[in-house]
DNA sequence: AAAAGTAGGTTCCGAATAGTAACTAAAGGA
DNA sequence: TCCTTTAGTTACTATTCGGAACCTACTTTT
């Protein structure tokens, strides 16, 4: 994806930044990175309690996604009640930096917001 | 944010990085702060013409939102037709590694994938 | 003079999706 | 027998998104 001086630079469609921009794009998915970073794996219900206001559809569904795109790891045990852990894969895992880079700048960007107000 | 252990953890309606997933949740809001980053300040046909896919009213409404977080500036020029270009605050520019690191891995996963098929 | 063009929206409507609540399966326990 | 557990699934409602038409205020073209 290169700078829009390139006339060709609306050939977006195979770009890779804008695939995985797309990914990311839906509700609650890098939320569940989120968790799964900071919290390592965790349950479905373990995930459902950390993100209140998501319902058990999406939360099916985004993981579902995230487990096809190959970000995280579904491990399910035929137990019953049956226990399914979700990981992060190692390609999810290098979304390390990123991840940690954003909760740096939420939590400078919320210091200085506190001090804006007092 | 503390990791799951801590029985406190799941206060976090005022989290930095809680409200900062919430911020960038909405669609196509992180693909607007890349394009930004990426091709400087643009005007608002050209970011919607860098979005295939996007309505006029959620690129207004997306728009408003970073506007008020503070994370994107909006210059009106009251020409005829207006002007209004759109560019990144100080605070917005400071994703400048965030986003330099999706772009890398998005360009690194892609690479490999390549290599998967061939 | 009327029509068309420009840019950044705004409005309307139908399609798509997120959230809520009830339900399911299978085994174990009270 | 009924209840509990877990990870979903289903049915329905509420909300949101995309597409298309429209609006504003001028300027240019037909």
């Amino acid at each position: 994806m290169t700078g829009k001086k390139d006339a060709t630079s609306h050939e977006h469609s195979a770009c890779p930044m804008d695939s995985l921009l797309k990914l990311l794009m839906g509700p609650w998915t890098t939320y569940i990175l989120w968790l799964l970073r900071s919290q390592g794996p965790q349950r479905f219900g373990e995930l459902k309690a950390g993100m209140p206001g998501i319902s058990s559809k999406v939360l099916t569904e985004r993981l579902r996604m995230l487990e096809g795109a190959n970000l995280i790891h579904r491990d399910y045990k035929p137990t019953v009640p049956p226990a399914v852990t979700y990981s992060l894969t190692p390609r999810g895992a290098e979304l390390k930096d990123v991840l940690l880079g954003l909760n740096e700048l939420a939590q400078r960007w919320h210091a200085e917001d506190m001090r804006m107000e007092a």
